[in-house]
DNA sequence: AACGCGGGGTG
DNA sequence: CACCCAGCGTT
């Protein structure tokens, strides 16, 4: 007794990470939120009912840190060329690079060809239908696998980005945002929230209501019909103290490799025939992994030394000799090194 | 838990 | 220019 309500006490202070939450209030929300997204969903074409779900799993990986409009016309070109996991697994890995466009990440482009192989091979061709089934296949994490369970297969899953996060920290937390990654406190306390029928339409419809609505910068709170349970609200809306630390882009080695990219994405172009077999891919595959520090630190140094260091990397290919030199002649190495070499 | 990983749109 | 976007894998 004494035990229980210490417990109690404790979970349900305002300041706790994840309080307590009332059955009044998780009906509340949960019905508001489900009427809501009947009304106000965006069009998403691959929330058709006809879409596979391989296409429901590719958009998911297209999405992960790239916002849906972005994604949108790049999911129709690659549905079109590749429809079903056996397509991509036979595709060339550089036209599957070249079709990733510019959508970011492009290690991601890799993985989805890894996991279209391990279906066509080894699944029978067949997207696993439970999350922890789904979780095993490269590229694919815990808010993914559970996102292609419940939108591809109706399968019951607590479904947790970045929107849902910060909707269900906002509404019962307070908080202006969630902590960097969530944990399995938080995922087992959002899983309370997903009703037992209807539980697509919720995953779906918090994640949406966080993409329009209780948006990370200009929340639209005025017309939130959850505006007068909302804890955030009620606190005033105060920001939180913590500031998120943001990647550097210019003068990094990121800059550079999307430079090569580039480069190498232009050449594929012109002549897609005889890139797959040549060094050219392997330099173009490499330039999306970790494993390209040799690479990078020659171009980004182009010194005479550097070039030699460059010609050995790519002995046989007079075509990424071209490319290196153009990065030279553009300054884009140059300009990178000189940036490199500030004093600390 | 903290990093590194693209690229572009937005305030 | 800083922040943010349907995160994942590694350390």
């Amino acid at each position: 007794m004494t035990h229980r309500a210490t417990a109690e006490s404790r979970s349900s202070r305002p300041d706790s990470p994840f309080p307590t939450v009332t059955d009044t209030d998780i009906h509340r929300v949960r019905q508001t939120i489900i009427t809501w997204f009947e009304i106000a969903a965006r069009p998403l074409p691959w929330r058709d009912a006809d879409t596979s779900a391989w296409a429901v799993l590719v958009s998911e990986i297209m999405s992960q840190q790239t916002p849906v409009s972005r994604v949108e016309p790049r999911w129709r070109e690659w549905l079109q060329k590749w429809p079903t996991p056996a397509d991509l697994a036979q595709a060339p890995t550089a036209e599957v690079l070249h079709s990733w466009d510019r959508l970011g990440y492009p290690r991601r482009a890799l993985r989805l060809q890894e996991a279209a192989r391990v279906i066509a091979e080894e699944l029978d061709g067949r997207v696993p239908r439970t999350a922890q089934e789904l979780e095993r296949l490269p590229g694919i994490g815990a808010y993914t696998a559970a996102a292609v369970a419940s939108f591809a297969h109706g399968e019951r899953t607590t479904v947790l980005d970045t929107n849902v996060r910060r909707v269900l920290i906002r509404l019962f937390a307070g908080r202006d945002r969630p902590s960097a990654s969530p944990g399995r406190a938080e995922t087992g306390w959002a899983s309370q929230f997903v009703p037992e029928t209807d539980h697509e339409k919720w995953n779906a419809g918090i994640m949406e209501f966080g993409a329009l609505v209780c948006t990370a910068r200009n929340p639209r709170c005025q017309s939130c019909p959850l505006n007068d349970i909302c804890a955030w609200q009620k606190a005033g809306r105060p920001a939180s103290a913590e500031k998120p630390k943001t990647q550097k882009w210019a003068g990094t080695d990121r800059q550079l490799r999307g430079a090569i990219m580039d480069v190498l994405k232009s050449a594929h172009a012109e002549t897609t025939s005889d890139f797959p077999d040549s060094v050219a891919l392997d330099l173009f595959t490499a330039s999306t992994t970790t494993i390209d520090s040799d690479l990078l630190d020659a171009v980004g140094h182009a010194t005479s030394e550097s070039l030699t260091k460059m010609r050995d990397l790519t002995a046989d290919s007079d075509r990424i000799l071209r490319i290196i030199d153009g990065l030279v002649v553009d300054g884009l190495a140059a300009q990178h090194e000189e940036r490199l070499s500030l004093p600390q």
